[in-house]
DNA sequence: TATCAATTTCCTGATT
DNA sequence: AAATCAGGAAATTGAT
């Protein structure tokens, strides 16, 4: 996710291509208009969601902690109030999200604060991103709805003014899935580069390949900066453990060397948790004994469930049979990593684990077609007719 | 602490 | 040539 160019953790490393134009464009232009600024330490209570229900928060600007100040997350201030900053980072994000050729958007269009940015009209948008228009201000009406309370229903709305809930009652929405793994990417990822771009000035991080942490290479990797929320359940970023391990000082790295010694290569597996504590001193944001969560399988399921909502990502080609295609293979795969807190994953990888689920009879193969998958006999929830897994 | 399921990562080779 | 598929091997995680 696009959310600030200049701390853009998911350009460049799994996305195609294109998305490194966007991320040169973007943070080429954010480093001239933000010079780095010195990363401060985040509280954490700002950022813990408060229980089970992923509560999800907006703030003002200045009224938590440094995070606010320092991170300038969008998602977490209201679109009226956002700064020009703010605009800049959303705008990045639905680039990458619609994955948009950002050259040809013209960036002086984008200096704008919140305020006037609610006040553009369909047409303005237009006029002013091409293409892109029409989804900005779509998006944004949608931000800015959810500051408006929904009429009674299972969703809990107190506090509605400056939260929202995905609640377990109403579960799935895609619109909210969506939301809520952008918003718990921000905190989790937007946080953290900016620490790195703040320590590291303008240099990126391919945090999909991190460097060795006892290596040469990523002796450089700066850091004495303090973080950040985490979430508690696996697949922490590789990045993660850089961050921290750097920031906290710690020297229990594990030492080791693959096999080839290649300088800067990951070892195989997922990426490590962080210890125990890093782990305490930056917050763990799930219970640990939270579930597991959806399986792979079932979130696709679910993206496919959501036809209005789901983005042009996948489509059933026989819905009866179960048969689906990828149509933005790297855009799953991206927002499957969003949700495992995993900035590296691929179509590649992600395909990997759909693989194995033939085994398993959670999909059938469907031979000589690409990108195209069949649910299998232990799969469940995406027959018409079948309680879904989604619905309140 | 050990074990397990479910990935995640890396890899080589084949196919489209 | 690049993307995708196939599947082995190993690593890691959270759950039990």
């Amino acid at each position: 996710m696009v959310n600030n160019g200049d701390r853009n953790p998911l350009l460049g490393s799994t996305m195609a291509g294109g998305s490194c134009v966007i991320s040169s464009v973007f943070n080429n232009y954010f480093s001239t208009l933000y010079p780095p600024v010195q990363a401060h330490a985040v509280s954490t209570e700002a950022l813990k969601d408060r229980d089970s229900n992923k509560l999800l928060t907006f703030t003002i600007p200045g009224t938590t902690s440094d995070l606010s100040a320092e991170v300038c997350d969008w998602e977490q201030v209201v679109p009226h109030m956002w700064t020009q900053r703010h605009v800049l980072d959303w705008i990045s994000y639905n680039v990458e999200r619609n994955k948009w050729d950002a050259s040809t958007i013209d960036l002086t269009q984008c200096e704008m604060d919140g305020q006037r940015l609610c006040q553009l009209s369909r047409e303005d948008m237009r006029t002013m991103f091409g293409g892109l228009g029409d989804t900005l201000y779509d998006h944004l009406s949608q931000l800015r709805d959810l500051k408006t309370p929904p009429p009674s229903n299972s969703c809990d709305s107190s506090d509605y003014d400056l939260t929202f809930h995905l609640s377990e009652e109403c579960p799935s929405e895609w619109d909210l899935i969506y939301d809520y793994i952008q918003c718990e990417d921000n905190l989790q990822f937007g946080v953290k580069n900016e620490i790195e771009s703040d320590l590291c000035g303008d240099k990126t991080i391919d945090p999909g390949y991190y460097s060795d942490p006892i290596s040469p290479a990523s002796s450089e990797f700066c850091g004495s900066g303090s973080y950040s929320p985490q979430a508690g359940d696996s697949a922490g970023s590789d990045i993660d453990v850089d961050i921290k391990t750097a920031s906290l000082g710690t020297n229990n790295l594990p030492s080791y060397n693959k096999s080839d010694g290649a300088p800067n290569r990951r070892r195989r597996g997922r990426p490590r948790k962080i210890n125990a504590e890093s782990s305490d001193f930056l917050e763990t944001k799930k219970s640990k004994h939270s579930a597991r969560g959806t399986h792979l399988w079932e979130f696709i399921r679910d993206i496919l469930l959501q036809p209005d909502l789901n983005d042009g990502l996948l489509k059933w080609e026989d819905r009866s049979e179960g048969v689906f295609k990828f149509l933005r293979s790297e855009a799953v795969a991206h927002l499957w990593g969003q949700k495992k807190k995993n900035s590296s994953m691929t179509y590649e990888k992600l395909s990997r684990a759909m693989r194995y689920y033939y085994k398993r009879e959670i999909l059938e193969r469907v031979d000589g077609r690409r990108l195209v998958y069949k649910f299998g006999k232990n799969s469940s929830g995406w027959r018409l007719g079948d309680k879904g897994s989604l619905g309140c």
